[in-house]
DNA sequence: CCGTTGCCCTGCCAGC
DNA sequence: TGCTGGCAGGGCAACG
């Protein structure tokens, strides 16, 4: 479920709600929520938090001792702050009790989410690729990573080892507002359509963390609040409707088995 | 190395 | 109403 946006909405909620809490306990009621390479979670004990950050998609939580508890939400995956004496809810997976006897709990309905314990450097460990919005990173960069590559650019932006955050959602959003086709090839794409297209990534990001995220089936952030973009929705999940430009139809096409939304007309 | 496919899981919804 | 098949925003291993 959470992509980018989703995932920096529920950093910086965090960040304000845990940031500083000392870990008391830690219980796991699905085992397979630690990831098989996670250093043991019984180190987590005492550990100060430093702050949340964002890694890709990746829910980073900072630890003192230079750890890093890094939660990957996949598609239903919830991190969320309780009171004291938080019941345990359907799906949870996970449940962190600090010091001051507040809860931190992981639930994940289709226990896909997965939590992984490291110490170091994490974005390396992580193998994320490049943040679309890092300000370091230039259209040239883009054109570079995608040169000769012959996968359909939608499902080039899905790679996190490349370009890291970007999910089905975000994909087909930027694509239409860059005007380019998603099926064209990734290493095809001009300079001009590179530029257009990074752009693109970024207004569409930015627009959504300012509305909070998207909302489809399970997304909430950790409040437990819905963000509201998928109002704003262009052509994700639109086939049939008219496009919001030139009135015609907005087309669905099945790439690399993931529904991919586009507009034959805007888009080339 | 590259690109594609199957699979991990559960819940929901359309259609019968 | 009850069942069934298809689908869901992700990512990994296995395969050709």
């Amino acid at each position: 479920m959470p992509e980018l946006p989703e995932v920096e909405t529920i950093a910086r909620g965090l960040h304000a709600r845990v940031r500083g809490k000392r870990i008391a306990t830690i219980g796991i009621s699905w085992q397979r929520t630690v990831d098989a390479r996670s250093l043991p979670l019984s180190a987590l004990a005492g550990k100060q938090i430093n702050g949340v950050t964002r890694i890709g998609k990746f829910v980073a939580i900072e630890l003192s001792g230079g750890f890093t508890l890094a939660v990957h939400l996949r598609m239903t995956g919830r991190l969320l702050v309780g009171s004291p004496n938080v019941q345990v809810h359907a799906h949870e997976r996970a449940r962190i009790t600090f010091r001051d006897a507040s809860v931190l709990t992981f639930s994940d309905a289709r226990k896909f989410g997965r939590m992984r314990l490291l110490r170091g450097d994490a974005a390396a460990q992580l193998a994320v690729g490049r943040d679309p919005l890092d300000p370091q990173l230039t259209s040239n960069d883009l054109k570079e990573m995608m040169a000769g590559r012959r996968t359909p650019v939608k499902v080039w932006l899905l790679d996190q080892r490349r370009l890291s955050g970007i999910g089905n959602i975000y994909a087909s959003e930027a694509l239409f507002f860059a005007g380019i086709r998603p099926r064209r090839a990734a290493g095809r794409l001009t300079s001009a359509e590179c530029a257009g297209l990074l752009k693109s990534l970024r207004l569409v990001l930015r627009r959504a963390i300012r509305s909070g995220g998207s909302s489809l089936n399970d997304y909430v952030d950790s409040e437990g609040k819905e963000g509201s973009f998928q109002k704003q929705f262009s052509v994700y999940g639109r086939s049939g409707l008219h496009c919001l430009q030139c009135r015609g139809p907005v087309r669905r096409i099945v790439l690399a088995q993931r529904s991919t939304f586009y507009c034959s007309t805007c888009q080339r």
